[in-house]
Order: C-alpha cells, then structure tokens, then sequence
RNA sequence: GGUCCUGUGGCCGAGUGGCUAGGCUCAGGUCUGCAAAACCUGCUACAGCGGUUCGAAUCCGCUCGGGACCUCCA
C-alpha cells in the first residue's frame, strides 16, 4: 500500500513515518472514558482527535481495527482512603446500581459521539466484561516475578521490573527522582516500595464492585483494564496507542510495565497524545469547574458562554488545531470558527451548480495532493483547512466568472470536499438543507407579511398571486381574525 | 521541588533556517437600487536580551511569562 503517514511518536518524541506492523493492517487502541458522569468538552476533543486518525487511517485503504474501551469501573478516588470507587461512589450517592450509573453514563457518552459525528469503534470493550482476563494477567505478571500479594491485593513490583525493563520512558521520568515526588496514598504500608501500584485491590464489605478472585473479594487496578483489552483485540504487540496527554502518567506508563511483565512484548509501536482543551489558559477539567456539558455548549446555557454553537461548529473549532498542541476555548474563537465553517459550508452548496469551462486556471490537481500532505504531516488539520478555504475562494470565484474549471476539475474539486470534509474530518453541512422546518417557518412569515402589505394597500392582485403561487406547492393559506396561518398539504 | 511543554499580529491558530499559512476582526475598493454575500487590496507578528549563521519565529544560552504531569483525569 502506498502511503507515506507520518506520526509523532510520544515514546520517542519526533515524527516517525508509519509502517504497520501487518501490512494493509492497522491495531488502534485508545483509552475510552470511566462512565460515572457526563463527558464534557475536553473528553471530546480526544475522541474526535482519534477519530480523524481512525478517519484517515481508512481513507488510505487500512483495514483497521479500532478499539476503545468503556472503564465500567471507577478508579480509586484519589482523596478518600476508604478504597471507594467513583461509580460505586456515585451509586450511593444516587441511591443506584452500579451498573446503572455505568448504563446512564454509557448511554449518554453514545449520545455525545452521535452528535460530534464520531464514529464508532470496532470494538468498544468494558472493563467489567473482562474481569477473568484482567485476573489472568495479573497472574501472568505475578509467575514472572514483577508483582506480589499483599494482604489480599496485588501490586506490581516497579522497583524489580526497572532492573530489566526501564520504568519512565514514555513519560521520561527517572525512578530515583519519582520517590521524592510521590503523594502518600492508600495501601502504602502493604506495598514493598512507595512506586508499586496496584493491580488488584481487596474489597471490603461496604464495596458495591467487587468480585471473587485467587486473592480473595477485590476489584481490578488503576490501570490493568486496558493492558487487557488492547492485546486481548489487538495482540501483544500492536499499532497505535492513543489518550489523552493527561493519561501518559502514571496510566499509559503503567500499561507499558504490565504488558512487558506479562508478555515480554513492547506493546505499541506509536503512541499519541491529545493536547488538552483549555478555558482561559487552563486545563478543562471537572474538578477546575471550566467544562462545558454539550448540551450547554449547544444551547448556549451556560455563564461562560454567550451563545450556543452547533456540534459541527465545535467539530470545526477542534479541527482547528493540531491535536497535540493546547486549544483555547474563547466564545471569541468559536465565534469566529462558526462564521469560517459557514462559509464554507455556503461554498460546499455552490459546488453543485458550477458552469465549466474548456481550461482551468486553478490546479485542482497540486490542491488535492497538498491535502494529502497535510494529512500525511501527523494529521495536520488546520494546514487541511486552509486548503480547503483556497478551495473556497476558488469556488466563489468560478461563480463570479473570475476564475474557471474544467468540468473534470469540478469533479476532482467535488471528490477532494467529499474526502476530505466530509470523510476524513467528519464535518457535515449543516446550512442549507431542503428539509429544514425552521427555516420553512420563516420564509413563510416573511411571504406571509408581504401579502398582508399588500393587502393592506388594496394591491389584490399581489396578495392572490401569492396565494395562488403558494397552493400551487400544497400550501394552503388561511385568513382569520387572528391573523394569516398555513399549511403544507404535500 | 522534580520532569516536560509552551510564549506568533486585535482574537484564534499553522509554520523548525531563506520561499503567502489559514480563519475571524478592522480599513479601502469592485459589484450592487439599498443591504448582505462574494471577490480584490491593505494593516498590526514572531516575549526580552545575547549568541551561532551569509541568513533565525525556527538552532543555542540566559531572563521573564503561561501551562501540563508528578493523585482519578481525555
């Protein structure tokens, strides 16, 4: 297959060309979200990011396997010391089933992916689906010397699997330098040494998740769920490994140990890492209070928002930048995107009815290979819009007559939108659609009121003209006291 | 404190040694009965200081600012 992809390896930190490691083939995992509340905007930042690479990756004829897991159950929160859980937290809390609060939080996480147009996965696997897996492993990394019980939990042995494997390269940090630097948490006094985590935690009574195991009554670890899942689907050693920048430490690194304590494999070839979404500078986040819900993104109902914007408008905003970099979430910036998707999509309506001419004057052909590049460049989507905007401007100006293409330019121009806009970045066209009732309603209200002037100046003529004109395509007008209402009897 | 990232014009945001990013905003123009749209032209940049180089936003050093991770987090 002819490609010549290049990704920005994290592990490595420079852009490597992309090679699969079964051609024609791609294994694409990425961590998915702990459903124990909505997701809010910087969660999907991440997914639609993943969702271009996954977008693209099929555009270049990968049969790709895509993996993203649904984490069913809650990490341990970090400041409490009673070995809760979020979900089972947010069970009680809510007077709930566990695994009604994982179904609710599901359901609506399917919601948001539907509205941003992210596609799904080929595989969306849970954590609690896979709980004899998570144990065999464990087992696995235990036989191999790398982890031990205690006291009915599990941890695994950094200290011991750092003399063979070095801990910290994907996050570049160095063993020693960790001790200095890490908090106190629950459990300190079972583990051997303060950087051990854990891979199987026991339950006590009070603990709504938990099930049975060689070690006794306990839940699955931090970070052992998708060591699981993603070779479980994709093998020992597989592609692409995505997440957010905020996962590399400790999730991913920690991934990396249990993989190579339990198979001897470097489990990723690539990693990649989304940058945040930030408010004001800041990381967008639930505890800092700054996240959107999507539902108060779209309807505006929000203090930090001046108005709503459309899912694609946002989608549009994201694409904006490159995903490694921090995005700044500004009701300035979405404004501005909102007008700039606009456009485009007013351009993209045009396409259709452009006039050919017997030469071009425009190289549709170097246009749509400079898309190509771009995408081939990491992913570089802002560099696909401003091309695309070129394309805009190209459009416009066939119709003004000041530029002209050959009918087979308009068809390439036409493949290159669908690909690219609509295929590879997911946008849709959201302005000008035929069926679109609120718009119905008010082009009605504006013939509507013509006609009422018009009869109000005795000008019958125009009112029933417009009348005549309006049931010849089924609309019915009807006059009142109240005023003129209508119907649409087609 | 440790590790790492980052600082581009009014706003957002690409760009890693020389060649126009792009979007939004603003000003002028073309078109137009008016308006809008579209198209054309223009404006304000590379945090500061020093160094390397024929040449630096891009490499190096220092200073100042911002951020992420080190604890669950996309």
């Amino acid at each position: 297959m002819e490609q010549n992809l290049s990704i920005y390896n994290s592990i490595h930190r420079e852009k490597e060309r992309f090679v699969p490691i079964t051609p024609g083939h791609v294994g694409l995992y990425v961590c998915g979200p702990t459903v124990y509340s909505d997701v809010h905007l910087g969660n999907v930042r991440t997914f639609m990011t993943f969702d271009v690479v996954y977008r693209y990756l099929v555009f270049l004829g990968y049969k790709v396997r895509y993996v993203r897991n649904i984490t069913d159950v809650g990490h341990l929160t970090g400041d409490s010391d009673d070995g809760e859980d979020k979900i089972a937290k947010k069970a009680k809390l809510e007077n709930l089933e566990p695994m009604e609060v994982v179904q609710k939080y599901t359901n609506g996480f399917h919601d948001v992916m539907r509205i941003f147009n992210i596609l799904n996965p080929s595989i969306e696997p849970t954590a609690t689906g896979h709980i004899i897996e998570q144990i065999e492993m464990i087992q696995d990394i235990i036989s191999n010397g790398f982890a031990y019980e205690s006291n009915g939990s599990v941890y695994f042995d950094v200290r011991t699997f750092n003399e063979k494997y070095p801990y910290g390269k994907l996050s570049g940090r160095i063993i020693d330098e960790l001790y200095t630097n890490t908090r106190e948490l629950d459990g300190q006094d079972e583990k051997r040494d303060s950087l051990d985590f854990a891979l199987w935690k026991k339950a006590d009574d009070s603990h709504l998740m938990k099930w049975n195991s060689p070690w006794g009554i306990g839940f699955p670890g931090w970070h052992i769920e998708c060591s699981v899942m993603s070779t479980k689907y994709l093998g020992k050693s597989f592609d692409i490994h995505g997440g957010g920048m905020d996962l590399k430490f400790p999730h991913h690194e920690c991934e990396i140990a249990q993989n190579l304590g339990a198979t001897g494999h470097e489990p990723v070839r690539y990693w990649m890492h989304g940058n945040m979404l930030t408010m004001n500078g800041r990381k967008m986040a639930k505890s800092e209070g700054n996240g959107f819900t999507p539902e108060e993104l779209i309807t505006g109902n929000h203090k930090l928002l001046d108005k709503g914007y459309s899912p694609m408008t946002v989608r549009f905003f994201f694409l904006m930048g490159h995903y490694a970099s921090t995005l700044d979430f500004s009701n300035e910036a979405l404004q501005a995107a909102e007008k700039g998707y606009k456009r485009m999509c007013a351009a993209l309506n045009l396409l259709d009815h452009l006039t050919a001419s017997s030469q071009s004057d425009f190289s549709v052909t170097e246009w749509n290979e400079a898309c190509v590049s771009a995408m081939n460049d990491d992913f570089n989507t802002p560099i696909v819009l401003s091309h695309l905007f070129e394309g805009v401007r190209v459009i416009n100006s066939v119709k003004e007559g000041s530029v002209s293409l050959t009918a087979n330019d308009i068809e390439l121009m036409k493949t290159t939108f669908r690909a690219f806009f609509f295929d590879i970045l997911g946008l849709q066209n959201e302005e000008g659609g035929t069926d679109n009732s609120k718009l119905s309603g008010s082009l009605m209200e504006v013939i509507i009121s013509m006609r009422n002037e018009a009869k109000a100046n005795k000008d019958y003529a125009t009112s029933d003209k417009l009348r005549d004109a309006l049931a010849a395509i089924q609309v019915k007008i009807k006059d009142s006291k109240e005023g003129t209402s209508w119907t649409y009897e087609g």
